[in-house]
DNA sequence: CTGAAAGCGCTTACAG
DNA sequence: CTGAAAGCGCTTACAG
């Protein structure tokens, strides 16, 4: 049978009440009574029922994590960081994805209306942000990691991608690159927009153009790096660097590039973007905009726990810096 | 104000428990009422509390996941299928580190003896054995993922380690290779001992030998892998080719290799073991033993879920077959 | 087929 | 400083 604060009660010589009390250091008790309480406790190993506890007081001490998926190769770090933010608050970790479509999402709202945690982390699944602004409307504290659709309605963090981009561009034009080959993620991404915008901003200040021709419209693959690179060799586009919006797809053009005949960084320079493990391991190994993805995550769960423990959540979103890693794809001019 | 079973059952006019009936089909109730109840129920929006049902039930449904860190690059496999099978059965998946040593650790028992879940999935965290040996005892159904130190004690599941060994040995030899460079991971590891013995077994079979100068003790780490060539190259031992325990180390050798000028395949030809994504993207891609990850995770929720639910689990280990994925830094002969 | 009541293991006014 | 009692929102014998 489980120890229950019955057992340590009777055990004690006291109400069940001094023994919560002395559990929750709440309220005034006798040193004398508050060390044999305690005592007792330890000697009967006894542990309050986590359901027991949040059914009283009507919160759980959990918190939920909502991500499209576990296999980005990024999601690790940001997992970690919320996970020893929230466990070092003594908070436990529910982990929800939305996998399995359309039934994950009820499955996952189902969670959230039974109560089984208090607030929640997101890294938006597509096609979930009506749930969820439904959800945070209903009163769930919610906090957003690079918010695709850039909604104000909730906190969120982020990282500087106008910069990122910029930070690319300036180190590209400082190699003696003027003619880029932009390989983008899907258009409706906030942060996809903020990287092309400042890497075209910086090109434009130096007087070189960025044509439509020279932009590819990808999706984060690896198979649209490769695409967008055949495609130009194809066309007979010309281009002396690629500046791609994630490293997977940077992947793919330095794969199409070697295929093609073409050395990197000599004939072309390349870039990605997040620096996951994969970019130290390619050949060359990528240059690349750093986003401090652990940090995301625990700076995600602190604003998350301190609006749970009352502070008001920021106004606006709190944004990480980037950080260029220049590695051999695009080295130091 | 949340909407409780009472107000349910105020609204449809009977007693909270037909309505708890009706909710858990437990029963003979009339299809009439049953019929009322449920259009209120979804009217009101009702949901029943997940921590009133867990108090009141005994159990949570909710499963723990255990592992050392988030930031293995296989991790996310094995993690996204034991969310998938745990979500489909309706049950949440608390997740746990010990990322933080000692005080993970005893944050994490305490979450066990306040009864946060029902079961457990680990991958073994190094020097937490004892620790949830002492948990499964006390009656906390657990599963063991890739059973470090193969304790019986635990239901677990596995790959064919040493079959994944012999079948890298195998193709080494089909390719003309016999002079190979083995490079381990932690000699406590037990899948490191059935890697090895069945790699040196087919090796033995075929005549040929194993000696120590060309086995090195790895650490899994790409550093690992470079040491490993660099020091045999460095005392003139010979070999015509490199077995790495995992991808990681494997890539490792594939640098030292390449910066020594060693072609690759040409001169050493070298397989490695997990298949993680980076093995695909290596200068050559890595010939690998790949272990279906995700499937391992699938297979201990689903045990443990079995187990939950009454099934004994099994007394041996579930093992699940590698697969040697040829790529062009070992291709076939 | 249906309901009143006890119980799950805590917390929290309230009273002393 | 301490305790009896009500309440959190369910489930489950038990009785009818």
């Amino acid at each position: 049978m489980r120890v229950t604060i019955a057992d340590v009660a009777r055990e004690a010589g006291v109400s069940k009440t001094t023994v919560s009390r002395v559990l929750n250091t709440k309220g005034e008790v006798d040193d004398r009574t508050a060390a044999r309480v305690r005592s007792v406790i330890s000697q009967l190993g006894y542990v309050p029922s986590s359901r027991a506890v949040g059914l009283a007081r009507g919160n759980s001490r959990t918190v939920g994590m909502l991500v499209p998926t576990l296999t980005w190769p990024w999601m690790g770090e940001v997992l970690q960081g919320v996970v020893d933010t929230v466990e070092a608050a003594g908070y436990g970790m529910l982990l929800f994805t939305c996998n399995r479509g359309v039934e994950s999402v009820a499955r996952f709202t189902g969670q959230v209306s039974a109560r089984a945690f208090d607030g929640l982390v997101v890294v938006e699944p597509e096609n979930t942000l009506e749930t969820i602004t439904g959800l945070h409307r209903k009163g769930l504290p919610v906090v957003l990691i690079d918010d695709r659709a850039q909604s104000p309605a909730f906190p969120s963090v982020a990282t500087t991608n106008r910069e990122g981009g910029a930070s690319a561009a300036r180190h590209l034009l400082a190699g003696g690159r003027s003619r880029p080959l932009v390989i983008t993620g899907p258009s409706h991404f906030g942060c996809v927009h903020d990287r092309l915008a400042g890497f075209g901003g910086v090109l434009a200040e130096a007087g070189h153009g960025l044509p439509p021709a020279r932009v590819h419209h990808g999706d984060f693959t690896e198979a649209a790096g490769c695409l967008a690179v055949q495609q130009r060799l194809a066309t007979g586009e010309e281009f002396d660097a690629v500046f791609a919006h994630n490293d997977v797809s940077a992947a793919g053009a330095l794969r199409a590039l070697r295929a093609a005949g073409r050395r990197v960084p000599d004939d072309v320079a390349v870039i990605g973007f997040d620096d996951v493990p994969l970019a130290s391991h390619t050949d060359p190994p990528l240059t690349t905009v750093r986003q401090p993805m652990r940090r995301m995550g625990e700076t995600a769960a602190r604003v998350l726990l301190d609006h749970l423990g009352g502070t008001p959540a920021p106004g606006t979103p709190v944004v990480l810096p980037t950080e260029l890693v220049v590695r051999n794809s695009a080295p130091a001019a």
